[in-house]
DNA sequence: GATCGTCTCCCGTCAGGCGGAAGGGCACTG
DNA sequence: CAGTGCCCTTCCGCCTGACGGGAGACGATC
């Protein structure tokens, strides 16, 4: 928001501009986001725009363009990831038709990387690209199950944030709930986020890193909702995970407690 | 490639020497690469990360960052697009098990936004975020036939690579079959970029512009490989189409000729 | 311990970013 | 058709913050 002193800074403020709820903005309403004179932000506009990071569409307001999009795809964590993943996903949803999630956690955050879902799967208010807790998602509990200590410490210290009446908000009991993800491999999610569906989530590894998580999310009130569930789910993200052994060597990142600069 | 002699140039010419090849950099490859200086590269680099734009692995080498790729991520064409035709695009690949692929066009080229395949599929050498010749592939065809006339003068004029004995490279003919495109509504892609695989494409609307195309790629040596697929390819487009009109206002731009600035 | 590569930090200089102001284009209004 | 209120674009003199050489720490490899 505040306009960086630096010019790299006002750069990446113009881009931060951008968001899921607003995509699409002209430079006036660009200038007053970022709180930068208009003469600056349309220095900023041009050049970002020359370079394609930024169109403009025909209505006058300028969007992300593609160039930038390609340019995420290269994200290990992003693109990379999910290009590994989509044909076992395929594989879960062809099964299912739910909800294939797929996720990497954030510093204490869960973000969606990929989801497969048809019309008649239950609605789930995550996109890609969308950010959510860790504790009440079934990939997020795989996440931090696996996550630094110090990360799970910062979580569990945090405000527990309740959805619905089953959600988890005691630190002791959420202790418990990661040692047994630890323990068997897999996380459950009973109606946390919602009161009408449940997810199975397993952890997809790199080397000895838990580096994303995979699930599927349907509709129903009890565990045993996903318990058929459970066995495709791990096959998937160990296929996933070999996959991934498999890709171009020096193209995997691990995911550390703070992205604090060294 | 050329450093930039602006600082926001700078953070461009850094972000520019990511690509599919080199996903992965150290600063001082990255330093060489954009010819800057390295005590200038490390202080860009610096601010990257600190805002997200770029990660560090364990290797020490950079890649792009997490939050990089959900901002991609707001680019209408991208993964706007692909949200609304994902669905579509399943049930295709559910009946058909081939390569299904959506692109839009850039300027001269068509950019691949999403590809669904299976391991059985034909392998087609298209990645996501990847970019090709228009006139020999399918969805090329679409976009090109829709183009402003300008475009199309130029890709004709333009030297025309041939891939395969099947590849159209007589402007006069393409010429004609880009009418019958329009014509029918359907391009369908013989052969011209291997010697394996036909593909027909189907244009998906917003408005009265043709914004990408749609595609189905089969191991086959005749137009008849497709013949059964093309309603369906053409179902799902327009299926597409109207999803796209139903998304929330003022998201869809249009693609006009060249992108310079006004 | 010498040599090469990597990354990080400091700091004096001066180029280039900054933003106020002025001007032009549209659309709507009285 | 002058008046008002948006939008965008361009210009240009001041001065700040970007620039990059250099020094030094660290780690491999020989």
């Amino acid at each position: 928001m505040s306009a960086d002193r630096t010019a790299g800074g006002k750069v990446l403020a113009v881009l931060a501009a951008f968001s899921r709820e607003r995509p699409a903005l002209t430079l006036s309403e660009l200038a007053r986001a970022t709180g930068m004179p208009l003469s600056t932000a349309h220095r900023v506009v041009a050049e970002l725009r020359e370079w394609g990071a930024l169109e403009r569409g025909p209505d006058g307001r300028l969007r992300i363009g593609l160039r930038l999009w390609a340019l995420g795809a290269l994200a290990p964590r992003g693109l990379g990831l999910r290009e590994a993943a989509l044909p076992f996903m395929e594989d879960l949803y062809e099964v299912t038709h739910q909800n294939v999630q797929l996720a990497v956690r954030d510093d204490t955050e869960v973000v969606f990387v990929e989801r497969i879902a048809g019309w008649d799967a239950v609605p789930v208010h995550t996109q890609v690209g969308g950010r959510f807790a860790l504790p009440p998602t079934g990939v997020g509990l795989v996440l931090l199950a696996h996550a630094p200590a110090e990360v799970q410490e910062r979580v569990l210290a945090g405000p527990l944030q309740r959805h619905t009446p089953y959600t988890l908000t005691d630190p002791r009991l959420l202790r418990q709930v990661l040692a047994e993800v630890r323990r068997t491999g897999v996380a459950v999610s009973d109606r946390q986020v919602t009161t009408d569906a449940v997810s199975v989530a397993a952890p997809i590894t790199a080397g000895d890193d838990v580096v994303a998580a995979l699930s599927v999310v349907v509709r129903g009130e009890s565990p045993a909702a996903v318990r058929a569930l459970t066995p495709g789910v791990r096959a998937a993200a160990r296929g996933i995970s070999r996959e991934l052994g498999r890709a171009a060597a020096g193209t995997w990142p691990v995911d550390r407690g703070k992205g604090v600069s060294g």
